[in-house]
DNA sequence: GCCGTTTTCGGCCCGACTGTTTTCAGTCG
């Protein structure tokens, strides 16, 4: 493993699970080593979804404020940061082929595998692991290995094409279009009592893997027959007595799972995860003396089967919990304590802030397709009381002149339309550009004619984050501006978010009256989940938009409020669910 | 190696599947 001091978190979770994997390979023969080895596991978990860098972390001296990493791994963090290498791993780690830690990728492989195939096929280097192995496998040498036969070397083959080729993970709202078809489906049968999502959809996690979907039936051959004909299958996967897998075009994986309802219960609540909330809730339920499995809860040996996931909860002296909260984030000791956030809901919201009508103000971004007046309609047909109209700036490069007589137009415009009185109030807004140096991409006189501004970042998304910090707190500190609309500018499988010091910016946020958006638009979902969860405790004011381009996205607002409800947000978090006059107020806008 | 309203020592989730084995280890979610 190489290391250097200027590791990210991905590169760092990466240097932890194959210490775990070291740990595996080598066992010192000491009684807790088991336990060392789910430690640096759980590390590599934190690391991986920490919301902060851990250089910054440790250059605070709080990487021990992470759940996950004590003295040990803080010390070894430190010496990392410090000199590049950390002497502890680097002795662990010898004797060790480099390579065997690139293997952990591929599924069915774990550490000890991985180190067998390393050294019985003589791969060594890390770089071109994968490949090698694959030739390997392809040639046949990988059958006459000691515990290996033809089968897992086809499961080889396979399994290293699949990473290969690995599809990204499904953005959510496409996620759920599949379930939703695949669900219209399985209600034209009848004998069905239940069906619902599971995993991560039924979290509403921003990305899904795998479709999973759960029945509650007396008659599971029946209902398992009528999934395998879903039209739009490419292939059955698998078809079992309980279980069932399809794949759809494009590598979609979609599992069913059938229960009898007096069981349904207990499915539903083992499937949903996620994997840390149901561990953490059996550390919980061993506590009483109860044990839980996807079967039901077991009490002395004997099996209590649960129908439904109300009754497994209060089963465990709880109260229900959302799916969106199942992360193993404080929800199971704020249940226990009945002090679950009452989270928001999509009938609160009552404006969307976010949004690019075809007004032509020469940006150099995308304009959106449909008229002012159209957008309008959409949101009062949506039930808003008020909608922003937030074009980007014009370009810079357009004369002072040219960029005021845009603007003076578009006023006019908003102006006329708020006499149709469509809805109570169209806000004339501008989504402004944050540039390099933190300064806005628009003339200060500009600010006359707009009844306020967004701020967001579009370009240079690598700095130091102490720069990035400063660039947007310049940009917010205009008094006209009132939202940091998609503050980490990231996108969904395809670039990370720009790392900020968000204590700092939440502060000033909450400070200066400024909102933070959860945009709702597929590729983003930013504000991200966890990080929409430090700003409600920190007390930030949060604003739900859609960012649409076009009137026909305004649907997607339910994304957003997802992505608010797995932050813990509730109604009052929210700015957007205030009324008409109450927003105006508490914006702090005419 | 981590962690703490039953513990600063002594605990640490549960079950299924798979392939290669004669009774189980490794991996996964």
């Amino acid at each position: 493993m190489k290391t250097h001091k200027n590791m990210t978190n991905l590169e760092i979770a990466k240097l932890l699970k194959a210490v775990a994997a070291a740990h595996q390979v080598k066992p010192t023969g000491e009684s807790n080593e088991r336990f060392r080895i789910i430690a640096y596991e759980r590390a590599a978990d934190a690391v991986e979804h920490a919301t902060s860098e851990m250089k910054d972390l440790w250059e605070e001296k709080k990487l021990s404020e992470i759940a996950g990493i004590g003295k040990t791994i803080a010390d070894h963090l430190d010496e990392l940061f410090k000199t590049g290498k950390v002497k502890h791993f680097e002795e662990i780690f010898k004797c060790l082929p480099p390579a065997m830690f690139e293997l952990l990728d591929v599924p069915g492989v774990g550490a000890k595998t991985a180190e067998k195939l390393t050294k019985e096929l003589g791969i060594t280097k890390a770089h071109g692991a994968l490949e090698k192995l694959h030739k390997a496998a392809e040639k046949g040498r990988v059958r006459g290995l000691e515990g290996f036969g033809e089968q897992s070397e086809k499961e080889i083959t396979e399994s290293i094409r699949e990473v290969k080729e690995r599809t990204r993970r499904l953005l959510l709202p496409h996620a759920t279009g599949i379930a939703e078809d695949v669900i219209a489906w399985m209600k034209r049968k009848s004998g069905m009592d239940s069906i619902d999502t599971l995993g991560s959809l039924r979290r509403s996690a921003s990305t899904v893997g795998d479709v999973d979907i759960a029945v509650a039936s007396n008659k599971p051959e029946e209902v398992i027959r009528h999934f395998v004909e879903y039209p739009k299958k490419t292939k059955v996967i698998e078809a079992g007595r309980e279980t069932a897998s399809l794949l759809l075009p494009g590598g979609v994986q979609v599992d069913l799972m059938v229960q009898p309802p007096d069981a349904y219960g207990a499915l539903l609540q083992h499937f949903t995860g996620s994997k840390h909330h149901n561990v953490a809730l059996r550390v919980f339920a061993l506590k009483k003396k109860l044990s839980l499995s996807e079967h039901g809860i077991k009490k002395g040996g004997k099996l209590l089967k649960v129908s439904d996931e109300q009754k497994f909860y209060k089963a465990l002296g709880m109260a229900w919990i959302p799916p969106e909260l199942r992360e193993d984030q404080g929800e199971i000791d704020a249940s226990v304590e009945h002090k679950l956030p009452k989270l928001v809901e999509l009938k609160d919201i009552k404006g969307d802030l976010h949004m690019h009508s075809d007004f032509p103000s020469e940006t150099s971004h995308d304009v959106g397709v449909n008229t002012l007046q159209e957008m309008a309609e959409e949101g009062k047909r949506l039930g808003y009381e008020y909608i922003a109209l937030t074009e980007h700036n014009p370009k810079s490069a357009e004369s002072e002149k040219k960029i005021l007589e845009i603007l003076r137009e578009k006023k006019e415009r908003v102006d006329k339309l708020n006499d149709k009185n469509i809805i109570k109030r169209v806000f004339n807004c501008l989504e402004i550009d944050i540039q390099p140096d933190g300064k806005l991409a628009l003339p200060e006189k500009s600010f006359d004619f707009i009844d306020f501004g967004i701020v967001s970042i579009h370009s240079s998304f690598k700095a130091t984050r102490d720069h990035q910090t400063k660039r947007v707190l310049a940009a917010l500190a205009n008094p006209k501006v009132k939202i940091f609309a998609h503050p980490t500018a990231r996108k969904l499988n395809e670039r990370e978010g720009v790392d900020f010091d968000w204590d700092k910016i939440f502060e000033f946020c909450k400070k200066n009256g400024k909102a933070v958006e959860i945009n709702s638009s597929p590729q983003r979902l930013d504000l991200p989940d966890m990080l929409v969860h430090k700003a409600v405790k920190q007390g930030v004011k949060l604003t739900i938009s859609t960012d649409s381009h076009a009137k026909d996205q305004m649907i997607g607002m339910r994304y957003g409020v997802s992505v608010a409800r797995r932050g813990w947000a509730e109604k009052k978090n929210i700015l957007n669910t205030l009324g008409y006059l109450d927003f105006k107020k508490a914006l702090g806008v005419d």
